[in-house]
This record gives C-alpha cells, sequence and structure tokens, in this order.
DNA sequence: TAGCGCATGTCGGAATTTCCGACAATGGCA
DNA sequence: TGCCATTGTCGGAAATTCCGACATGCGCTA
C-alpha cells in the first residue's frame, strides 16, 4: 500500500481534486460563488473554501451542485470498478441476491457456521 | 430539539434515504458495521450513525463507499442516468466559456431572462 | 428459562468542522 | 486612478463528529 504517509493528507488531496472540479464545472457554466450560495443556501464563503478543499462536500450537497452544474455526480466522484472486497463475496452476494429472504438467510447462517469451522485464516485486511 | 425548522427536514429526509442506501448495500455484501468502519477508519458508532441518517456522508466518503459495496455512485445518489443536457445545452456551455467574462455574464443575464418569461413552475426536473 | 456472545443502537462531552459577518486581495473597466 | 464585482481569508459562535461506555436485541444452548 502506497497511502501509509500521514493519512490525512490522504482527504485533504481528495478535496482539492474536487474543489477543483467544482470550480470547473462552475465557471463552466457561469455561475458566480454568489449565486451557487444562494441555491444551496450556504454561505457564499462555503463554495470558496470548498472549492479551495479548505471545507467537505457532503454527498446530498454534491448530489444538489451536480444537478446545478449540469453534470452526473460521477464527473466528480470518478467511477472506478476496484473490488475492494474479494471478488469471491461479491460473487456470493450476488448469487444470494437472488434467493429469496430466509433461504438468504440460511446461506448466512452456513457461511457463518463455515467460518467458525476454521476461525484460524484472519480476515485479509490489508 | 424542535421541528419547526422544515427547511433542514428536507436533508435529513434525504439522510435517512441515503443511509438506508447505504445498509442495504452493506448487507447485501456481507459486512458488518464494524468492518466498514475498520475499513473506513471511521469509529463503527459513525457507520451506524449513518446509516439511520444521523450523521452525514461525505462525498469522498460515499465514493469510498461506494466502491466497497461494489456499486457506482449514481446507485446512492439516485440519479442514473442524466447527462439529460440536450446537445444544444452542452454546446451553448462550450461556447459561453470562449467568450469574455462580461459577455458570459451578459449571455446568463439573457438566459435568465428567458426563463423567467416562461417561468411555470421552476426546474421541473421529473 | 437463564445466560452468553455478537451485532447494532444510543448517550455525553471533547474534538473538529462549519457558519457567517467583516474585511482584504484581485482583476476589469471607465 | 477610483469604482465595482468577485473571490479569498480570518475569528469566534454554532453545529457536527469523534469515541468510549453502556444499552438493546437476537440467536443459540446448556
Amino acid at each position: 500500500m502506497t497511502t501509509e504517509r500521514i493519512g490525512l493528507a490522504v482527504a485533504e488531496d481528495e478535496s482539492l481534486v474536487l474543489g477543483a472540479k467544482l470550480r470547473e464545472a462552475r465557471e463552466y457554466v457561469g455561475l458566480k460563488q454568489d449565486q451557487v450560495a444562494q441555491h444551496m443556501e450556504l454561505p457564499r464563503t462555503a463554495v470558496s473554501e470548498i472549492e479551495n478543499g479548505r471545507r467537505g462536500v457532503s454527498a446530498i450537497e454534491l448530489k444538489k451542485l451536480a444537478r446545478l452544474y449540469q453534470r452526473p455526480v460521477t464527473w466528480f466522484t470518478g467511477e472506478e470498478k476496484e473490488p475492494a472486497v474479494p471478488a469471491d463475496v461479491a460473487f456470493l452476494a450476488r448469487t444470494a441476491s437472488a434467493l429469496s429472504d430466509n433461504d438468504r438467510q440460511e446461506l448466512q447462517r452456513f457461511a457463518e457456521f463455515l467460518r467458525s469451522r476454521s476461525k484460524v485464516s484472519g480476515d485479509g485486511r490489508s
């Protein structure tokens, strides 16, 4: 893992990037920070701080901003298809989705049973 | 805790919906709140509060959670498709970006004027 | 039925973030 | 230059989040 540095710098970095994208999108549609602030019911300084990465953006705010800027949310988040979870887990989950609630519950119980049998292997969390 | 402020109720409502979706997605992949908390480097109580709509979710957190849960961010924001921006609008914006600030401002005002003329019920996004 | 273990919910105060007005810096233009 | 619009920054109040400790709910089993 390359991100073992400070941990907080990552989030700041991401806020910086997100803020830059938000600014670009805003300028693209020709809106002033003030107008955005009014639309969002935020202090106008918040918009400035957001675009400079000094203030976070909530998911709901991002959704609203994306609409205002007429861009899909993914334009700001950058869609990725990185399995942060073992692929087999995801696959199991998809399979389970086709089951009834009861069957799914049973499947879950069975999974827990299996785990309890071999509680030796630790969960491979990074 | 009075409920006199209606304006905030909207945000709370949205947080409730988002939290429910996050919970559904988490259970779908068979993760415990505790595991999610570790992955996100958050207190596990935060995950609980998020799923119950008592704590907000930052855009960056949502992005991370979406990856963890193997879903597109739009699954949570509920926006799915939707460039929905007619090509002519995009073209107009592109054109506008090449204008000077003043010209763009004027263009903006004119656009607002046009909108006020056919002002029916605001942004009828359906 | 009581009791245990696991997952989740909730509470309280400290820590952090956000709000918001006031003011500064920047840039265009007459 | 002076004026005006836009954006950036600062300080304390207000709101939110962190985080441990404890509570609740549920399945299991002795």
